[in-house]
DNA sequence: CTGGCGTCAGAGAACGATCTCTGGCCCAAC
DNA sequence: GTTGGGCCAGAGATCGTTCTCTGACGCCAG
């Protein structure tokens, strides 16, 4: 049997199709016995708005596209997708807008931009750490809103919409956090320096560094994975052997790094303190659990809906905010 | 500027509404001139078809949910989810079919209902570790297919559509690799006695040491999680002090099983040889790395998103199909 | 008692793609 | 030369909801 139709509603409470679509409006013009009767009928018959029609008719598709790389989703680099995506599809789920799962790998070369092209979804949210080449300049040229979660690599409109947390407020925090237990000679395992929020820690940590007096702190640099962080350990560790205090700029690059500590014989945190970069959930699951600098990549995810919902309703709101990182304080510093 | 409907595109073309229609169809009955023109026009005005007008017109939605419990995506249990969501999209897109993302917890008790009924999707695949109560009954009477990962605590109608892997199989994998390392002091960890995957774990590995002459090995349960993992090893040290192997029927308990062993002065694998249930991405990373029974988790997604898609296309697929488990030698064990 | 205004229900149009049906044209065959 | 068949383009209807416009009724004031 087929879904019931507004007709269908309307013909049972014996009124006509508009008045039953002002009632369910919650419109207040109706008169009690019909508006009554409307619901009564709604409610037996299970009715429910056909979603296509509405669309059709309204323009709008309330539907939000989240574009994000499968390929790294069940990947330890995945928590931090995961962390993104749980805040969003909240925060569109608030909106009462549906959350759509676009996966930016496999992609042909153009769907997704037919698909933003379709009016199946009124904006979307780029979730994408290494953003895919092919996609980035059909993204921009989108004709829907879309809202990026961290800054991405290529350069984008002034009026675009980016969600990102204090990087150069992290990098401070890292910095004065092992000055504060008392470590003097430090390094940093940094990331890409063709990624803003990778450049932008590195100069917090360096004038957070500055001004401690702390000067020469040796820079090494790694792609945010576990493997490029352990290489990158090696590689600091031979530069500066005597060194007491490393911050890797991402939780997994800290991982890689203190199992090279550890095999190089140097115990975590008495001789060496690490600080890494995210708080994603490895960072409790290591032994000795980490020290690290927390992004709140959930409350990110739902700042990234909230921020596009509104400059979809129209609203003058902050189109680039900026989340405060926060020093979560385990075992490794 | 509004987006270009086929009215627009039939007008540059200097054909009708139906002939543009026909040619965009990539129907062959059209004069090439005339499709030719067509291809044209939809090129050069962009033109990609509105998926309401299309979904309204033709019935279906050419979108399926994907129904998750949110709170847990970003832990350690949701690593389990992200295989399976992974999968289950990967299977979606290429069926040019739209994942539609659906938070199963933050239910206020009725958009889920309504949103299976309201035509927005042609079915929904169910990844629920533990399923929320109040969604069960709405599930299971859904006007649209749903297809279910792994075994639901509530009992389904025989043509319901279960992915799951194969669990019996998998006990016995894992009595089989312990013994075969010449362990004969083996206990398990098992999952919650109401669920039926826990339950097949337990036959699976029974009925292998019954073969082996293997008897009485003790059994304590947890719940899946890491936690539980280790009160479970506490209670079945106490019981069984020098044991030499132990099944964990999850990854996660594994994990949690390991601290306790190894906190307990015992060496993991050389005293006590460990083995886990699904090769999620912690079984990796811990340390040692986990010796586990996998579960294909991507391809049960994948398998989901296909079944229901045939499904839905009214072809005679196979409703409970089972994917088999396989052991993964690390070094746990 | 009548005219005017306000309120509210219903009829109709619109959204845009698709499918059916009709009508016209061309070619071939009788 | 005329008729019939086949093929192809276009007009129209349709999906279900929403919004605008119209018309009717009732009430109040003149």
């Amino acid at each position: 049997m087929p879904r019931p139709t507004l007709v269908d509603v309307a013909k049972i409470a014996g009124v006509s199709r508009a008045t039953a679509a002002r009632v369910l409006a919650g419109e207040t013009n109706v008169d009690a016995t019909m508006a009554a009767a409307v619901e009564h009928a709604a409610k037996e018959l299970g009715y429910e708005a056909n979603s296509a029609a509405r669309m059709l008719r309204g323009g709008r598709a309330g539907a939000i596209a989240l574009i994000v790389a499968f390929n790294e989703l069940d990947s330890l680099t995945g928590t931090f997708f995961t962390s993104v995506l749980k805040g969003a599809a909240k925060g569109l789920y608030a909106g009462e807008v549906q959350p759509i799962l676009v996966p930016a790998d496999h992609d042909d070369g153009d769907r997704i931009p037919r698909f933003l092209r379709s009016g199946a979804i009124d904006g979307a949210i780029v979730i994408l750490q290494h953003e895919i080449t092919h996609l980035a300049q059909p993204l921009i040229d989108s004709p829907v809103p879309i809202a990026w979660v961290g800054q991405p690599r290529v350069p984008l409109a002034p009026d675009a919409i980016v969600i990102d947390s204090d990087n150069y407020g992290g990098g401070r925090l890292a910095a004065r956090a092992l000055a504060d237990a008392g470590r003097r000679r430090l390094g940093i395992i940094a990331g890409p320096n063709d990624m803003e929020p990778a450049r932008e820690r590195i100069r917090g940590w360096r004038d957070e560094l500055a001004e401690l007096g702390i000067d020469n702190s040796p820079i090494v640099h790694g792609e945010f994975t576990l493997v490029s962080g352990s290489a990158a350990m090696a590689r600091l560790l031979k530069r500066y052997p005597d060194l007491d205090g490393v911050f890797a700029s991402s939780d997994l690059m800290a991982s890689g790094a203190i199992r090279v500590l550890q095999a190089a014989g140097r115990q975590v945190p008495s001789d060496v303190a690490v600080i890494g970069f995210d708080d994603v959930s490895i960072a409790t699951t290591m032994d000795p659990t980490l020290t690290t600098v927390r992004q709140p990549l959930e409350d990110m995810g739902r700042v990234a809906a909230e921020t596009i919902l509104a400059v979809l309703r129209g609203g003058d709101v902050d189109r680039r905010p900026i989340l405060t990182t926060s020093l979560v304080r385990r075992e490794s510093a």
